[in-house]
DNA sequence: CTGTTAGCGCCTTCAC
DNA sequence: GTGAAGGCGCTAACAG
């Protein structure tokens, strides 16, 4: 492997030139720089990236932390493998490599980012699954290092974030349930802390308020992620006092699940039950009845967190470094899994 | 960020001691160890990696090259985040980072690879994707770089590899249905040259010989990423003058089209077709009638991978590296979308 | 415009 | 068992 001296003895210059040259730095005649880019691929010089990194105190890699086990499914694989995808393509073409760090449940997500980060193995993170009250962004925050997180949270002062839109889901779904005529809604909020559970639930409540009715008064629960855990949910809504008419979702990966829990139950989807689910997902695009639900385009969130990343790093303080971060909608789909609330009850009472 | 010498202050001892201290390397008083590894801890102390693999000539990084675009749709995004999650706990505690590298459809997988070898940026290479004519894997057999590759090929002579058994699962889908006493078959391939493709087929073949009936008297199509491409297939299978009784798959991906194709055009699985899907998906699980299907330890494989790739670079030449490689089985999965064929046909004829 | 030189942080060899 | 010193490959600062 010809390191850089040999290029320059080969050349009869310097390594400064030869340095100079292929980093496109000024103060180089153009006809040098021409020969040694040509002896270059001559000899198949290419800059060893170890020495660049240390001399340069940067890596030109990207961290990008997901949480795995427990936190995120295999089902989450096709979001991260689009937005890894996106990111890589944009990173690469202007020389980043992304390191995608995946961080097990199991492992304390704090101490394991901090030997990440101490390392020196990333000039910059980018964090998803944001908490409410989340020690990895006080760590980052502390540590200096440029951070983008893939999500909000009430720790850490201010910092660059990107998020979907979960508030304007929940409000959205809701508009949709009550211009059907729905008042009792049930709500699926996530299993663990993460910061779009919140969002959602504030979402919900405050657009359930506008409409002059209670939130409080709805159920709200813990979607499961086992058929098991949906059918007794399912169970828990249909033999509640306040049975709802409608159920809203912020998790997409369990709607197969649900439906087979419905169908267990005898409830029909769209006829004994309205169902707003999260994200659209091909795989559930069979669904009969077709799920209302909201999409997003995956790639295009990917290429933003690229763009930001980048822009933390360059200094030029992207949107996602401005005060508010950068919000991303979603699009409402709507389906046959939402329609009129059953009127037999009501007529009945 | 500290540095080994701050360290080596701290302590009022020689860096080289630390250094020994910290990379268990013989020659070092137990208790100074013990000290340095606390003060390490102490004060945050963690190696500069750079530093390291300048020193050692070597990155303690692996590159898991991924092919994205029409080769690799999202869906498989779970397979990959399985895979990945698990190689990356497996390195990560002996201490290698695993970068994935994603290359587009659209770009030049050979001239990706070579770039990116060329950087110096991995220590080993696992490619995945392998196609019967792989130049990827003449390119890598030349720069001696140590890969492993996720599948077989016959290019490059001979490599590390790893591989589901596709042949056997052909084996097993025709043994199955044989015995359920189908006669007419059709195989779905990939659209790729996929070298998973060809022992699919070869599998496949010599089943039916050995069970003395014709393979080439049998249909076989190339599977298609859509559900129209799927109604389009159902219906040349079903006005074919030598209509299968039953399909046979060894992509995983685009079942529900299939079911749903079926469905549109009056086939139901089991009773009017048998089918007999490829890997078992938990998105697929309340399909009606089941998919019989075939079940792999994806976790497992990963961990396998990270073994063997990092037996590679430690020379102690892993069982991938010996002459045949590793051949993953697959286990079979029981569905009600087979069964005896349809016998109304043959009665009456 | 080009050459020279120092040093990024670490590990390893050689002295002691 | 420990300290001192050199150099991995590169780029940036300074000299010419």
């Amino acid at each position: 492997m010809a390191d850089i001296r040999d290029l320059a003895r080969y050349l009869n210059i310097s390594t400064g030139t030869v340095s100079r040259a292929l980093n496109n730095r000024p103060g180089v005649n153009a006809k040098t720089r021409a020969r040694v880019l040509e002896a270059a691929g001559e000899i198949g010089y290419v800059a060893n990236q170890s020495g660049r990194n240390l001399r340069r105190g940067a890596t030109n890699s990207i961290g990008f932390l997901v949480e795995t086990g427990e936190a995120s499914k295999p089902e989450n694989g096709e979001f991260f493998f689009t937005v890894v995808d996106q990111m890589t393509l944009y990173l690469s073409e202007r020389g980043y490599d992304l390191v995608v760090l995946p961080c097990h449940s199991a492992d304390d997500p704090v101490e394991y980012l901090a030997r990440t980060v101490a390392r020196g193995a990333v000039d910059a993170m980018v964090i998803t699954a944001t908490r409410r009250h989340d020690r990895r962004i006080e760590l980052l925050a502390q540590t200096q290092l440029p951070f983008l997180a893939l999500g909000r949270s009430e720790s850490g002062g201010e910092f660059p974030w990107i998020d979907l839109d979960f508030a304007g889901v929940a409000r959205r779904s809701v508009a949709e349930l009550l211009a059907l005529g729905h008042r009792e809604i049930a709500v699926g909020l996530p299993q663990t802390e993460a910061m779009l559970g919140y969002h959602y639930l504030w979402g919900f409540q405050s657009a359930m308020r506008e409409a002059g009715l209670d939130p409080e008064k709805c159920i709200s629960f813990r979607a499961p992620n086992s058929e098991a855990g949906w059918t007794d949910v399912v169970e828990m809504l249909v033999t509640s006092d306040r049975r709802p008419t409608a159920v809203m979702l912020c998790t997409d990966a369990t709607t197969v699940w649900l439906y087979r829990a419905l169908e267990r139950c005898g409830v029909r989807p769209g006829r004994d039950l309205s169902v707003v689910t999260f994200r659209e997902h091909p795989q559930a695009s069979f669904l009969n009845p077709a799920p209302a639900c909201f999409r997003v385009d995956v790639a295009a969130l990917g290429r933003l967190l690229a763009v930001e990343v980048l822009a933390l790093l360059n200094g030029a303080n992207g949107s996602a470094g401005s005060e508010q971060g950068i919000l991303v909608p979603m699009e409402f789909v709507s389906g046959a899994s939402i329609a009129p609330p059953p009127v037999a009850v009501e007529q009945r009472a």
